[in-house]
DNA sequence: TTTCATTTTTGTCTTAGACAAACTAGACAA
DNA sequence: TTGTCTAGTTTGTCTAAGACAAAAATGAAA
């Protein structure tokens, strides 16, 4: 449970990563660090005084770089003793990834960007307010929110954004969104079917995916109830039957660990009555697979209307639910 | 290649659990899990054909308890011997400590726990808004928002009131607060002094706190920068640097160890420039104890009112900033 | 009281062996 | 060529017990 390390705070982040920082940063479990060590030879670690192994950064760069590899198919084995370029070129030359800028203008999305750089919150908070009063919430949910919110993960992984930018960015976006939510659901009659509850599980802290979501259901009309990040299984469970939801809504980012996703996803769809849907979302490769029977996954945004549309369909309407 | 566990999917839910599993559901580490197991002999799970760990249904449940006690501050060797029925118990007589509630009025407290132990969002959110719209923001945290989140604590260590439920009141009160600042802070002029940059520690993930000291310092007519929750310390420098804060306030609950408050706020006094104030603020007993050279304590958010007021004196106007 | 030093408790790190699930490759049949 | 089966490899996670550092409790002194 070491935190903090108060003593080895100089001006400077640390250089050097203990296995459980280096666990949390790349995703990779300690046991597999320990393992690839032992079989490859990589990563090969310092000790620090106590014989406790301290990763230097460019090792800890090279493993962010494996993970991103290993999630898109190649086996361990065969890339773990390549060069960070020779890794690099694979990794550029295999991933045009998913057409995640596909409707962001570069230029729209650099501005901003230029902005949270400069550390420009209050300019920041109202262009992205009055983007919002042009376009509507769901066009910039879709052309700017969601490709920067991926610019700034990328960003940050680059080591080009400091943790404290990324705060900033988090917090405005959250006040400004909340705020624009709050406003559109003013008007909305409450209690409109279908009742989504939100929430992501107990290891993944992002709520950026939720807040998104929650910002598309409103539109669409349903009544949303989030629990916020962090739930544990057995409390989503209850909400989710004392609520009476129709929906549960899952997000998920790219730093979960797709067995982890896989199984909590079959746990949760195994408690819950069958009668409650489970949907989920967000930027996780273990998304892409064949789900468990009775998991609804959502790639983008607007896969939601669709759902809702044949949730709808398939729910006709009861007079005063 | 499995293509269907239909068959090992019955009507009933597993009745054993591999580690995994617990861990997920639990949230107690796999090590731990292991630890406990050989040094008290609790858990003590069956093993499956291959040698396995798997838990039976009533040790989970019982671990479930546990994390809930250990979480607000039982040793798990006092109390892991204990029998379900001592557990449960155990925690409905948590102590009631402080007379905290001194300017709350219990009727108006227990009506708002009665709508949150009926999950009624929605009443919950209106019936507060109504008082921030008649009583003001800066009574209404101080006569029921304060008060309340105080009692939704106690009341989930005391196990009357489960996580989701502490997540469904936690969201509320950021979706009603934040937009009772937002309005409350659209009137006022840009950049009014001090600058108050607002977070916590790494280890402090509870954010009722900051939102109030927000909501305080917002009407005080400060300028505030929030960077939400678990900011690491050299991030909390950066960030004051970067963003000219003449004051950095920091939030703690009571459940954060003493030592770890002191040791950081002091750390953190080292770091900054002597300029750049420190206040503390929440309801950790730390807090009481005579601080660090040049960090400011605040007992109560009106404390927050009179250190302002002395800022300004000791800081005349400069025009521009 | 508070503060400091000592002891106990507790969680996590370490090693190395074992094995099951996922994946690859080769053989064979359609 | 294409698909399917089998046998072999790779890979992650489980297991064990020992060690130790951080946090909490305890006791002594100011």
């Amino acid at each position: 449970m070491t935190l903090m390390n108060l003593s080895n705070t100089p001006a400077t982040p640390p250089t050097v990563w203990n296995i459980t920082a280096v666990e949390r940063d790349t995703g990779i479990s300690k046991d597999t660090l320990r393992m690839w060590e032992r079989r490859y030879g990589f990563p090969k670690p310092d000790r620090d005084a106590s014989g406790e192994r301290s990763y230097p950064e460019p090792q800890v760069d090279k493993l962010r770089l494996l993970k991103r590899l290993t999630d898109a198919g190649s086996r361990p084995g065969k890339i773990i003793g390549l060069s960070l370029e020779e890794l690099r070129r694979l990794s550029a030359a295999a991933a045009p990834v998913a057409a995640q800028g596909e409707q962001a203008d570069p230029a729209i999305i650099a501005a901003y960007m230029d902005l949270i750089r400069q550390h420009d919150i209050s300019a920041f908070r109202d262009k992205l307010s009055k983007d919002i009063a042009k376009n509507g919430i769901a066009n910039t949910v879709k052309t700017v929110i969601a490709p920067l919110t991926w610019e700034v993960g990328e960003s940050w992984r680059a080591g080009n954004l400091a943790i404290f930018e990324e705060h900033l960015f988090t917090e405005s976006l959250h006040v400004v969104l909340r705020g624009a939510i709050n406003n559109a659901s003013k008007g909305m009659p409450h209690s409109k079917t279908p009742r989504i509850l939100l929430t992501t599980f107990s290891q993944e802290p992002h709520s950026l995916g939720l807040l998104m979501a929650e910002a598309w259901f409103t539109l669409e009309g349903c009544s949303c109830i989030s629990l916020g990040t962090q739930t544990p299984m057995w409390d989503i469970v209850q909400a989710a039957l004392r609520q009476q939801a129709d929906v549960v809504a899952l997000s998920f980012s790219s730093g979960m660990g797709r067995q982890m996703v896989i199984d909590g996803l079959r746990e949760l769809r195994h408690q819950l009555p069958p009668k409650i849907e489970i949907w989920a979302g967000g930027s996780s490769t273990a998304l892409g697979r064949r789900m468990a029977e009775g998991v609804i996954t959502t790639q983008a945004l607007d896969d939601i209307t669709q759902e809702v549309a044949r949730w709808r369909t398939m729910h006709p309407a009861k007079m005063g639910r």
